[in-house]
DNA sequence: AACGATCCCTGTTGGC
DNA sequence: TGCCAACAGGGATCGT
């Protein structure tokens, strides 16, 4: 699933191919990939015979500056992923977007449950969308412990819900948020206005290191269907995950089995033991 | 305001 | 073996 970890992955790969050059082709495939723009026409054609200038990241979106102040939004959702190929490439099914390049590279958006989508927005639709509410990014601007407190006190929400909330932090996701609250030792469905102080600081603690060890083995890759990186490749922190999928297993640290449970609605793995 | 539930979507999985 | 319901999940939206 792309998280932070492998929205950062493909941003870098893509940025070599994409940074200083001019896109001469740009075809949205899928009305549904370009529904964040008012006309999912203008995907395409505002892309179109324009420069990239700089791509960024902010949480798990890809924000990519164009010329002429447009931003060009990236979001690969739940399967989707970027792909760089040669534009006479076979295309992979699901490819609901390409865009080629003055140097004759395809870039290419694969997403069959069409959960991700593809934007180019001008500077005042930039302004009023749902993006102005995104909080800091988990790994550039991470909050420090006695902020992220303040943001917790008096919720009754669970830490592993507001974790996965974008406008408190950007860049968690289901994955990523169960490891932090395994190291952490925290119950992911802990009132978040209940944790201790020192309890905040575990949580913060091991933010940026699991998000940055997911970086270091090119993200998470459940299966075939899941993210894989630009050129292909599977991600290879799966198998340094501590609870995610695990449940059933022995806890690493005490042996007790891994349990899974909703919170908020989304599964959640954790030591019974290790996690009050 | 805060929070939970529901929906979108389709490939995969698990139960019968 | 084959079928089909359940499941996965980020984010928008709606109801309480």
């Amino acid at each position: 699933m792309p998280e932070l970890p492998e929205v950062e992955t493909t941003r870098r790969s893509l940025a070599p191919v994409l940074e200083g050059r001019v896109v001469v082709s740009a075809m949205l495939r899928h009305p549904r990939t370009g529904r964040r723009n008012e006309r999912s026409s203008d995907v395409a054609d505002r892309l179109r015979g324009r420069r990239v200038v700089t791509m960024l990241r902010h949480g798990k979106f890809i924000m990519t500056e164009m010329e002429d102040d447009l931003t060009w939004v990236i979001h690969l959702g739940m399967s989707g992923r970027m792909e760089i190929a040669k534009p006479n490439d076979p295309e992979q099914p699901h490819t609901h977007f390409v865009a080629i390049t003055d140097r004759d590279v395809a870039v290419r958006f694969v997403d069959p449950r069409t959960f991700g989508f593809i934007a180019v927005l001008t500077p005042s639709e930039l302004a009023t969308s749902s993006f102005r509410d995104l909080g800091p990014d988990a790994l550039l601007e991470l909050p420090s412990a006695k902020r992220l407190g303040e943001r917790m006190s008096g919720r009754v929400v669970a830490i592993k819900t507001l974790l996965l909330d974008q406008r408190v932090l950007a860049g968690l996701g289901n994955i990523y948020a169960d490891e932090v609250l395994a190291r952490a030792k925290v119950h992911p469905r802990r009132q978040a206005g209940s944790l201790s102080e020192d309890e905040v600081k575990a949580v913060r603690r091991y933010i940026k290191p699991v998000l940055e060890a997911g970086l270091a083995h090119g993200g998470t890759s459940l299966d075939d269907l899941a993210y894989l990186l630009p050129d292909g490749r599977a991600g290879e922190y799966l198998k340094l995950l501590r609870v995610y999928g695990r449940d059933g297993e022995p806890c690493m640290t005490c042996g007790t089995t891994i349990d899974k449970v909703s919170v908020g609605g989304r599964s959640s793995h954790f030591c019974p033991n290790c996690q009050h």
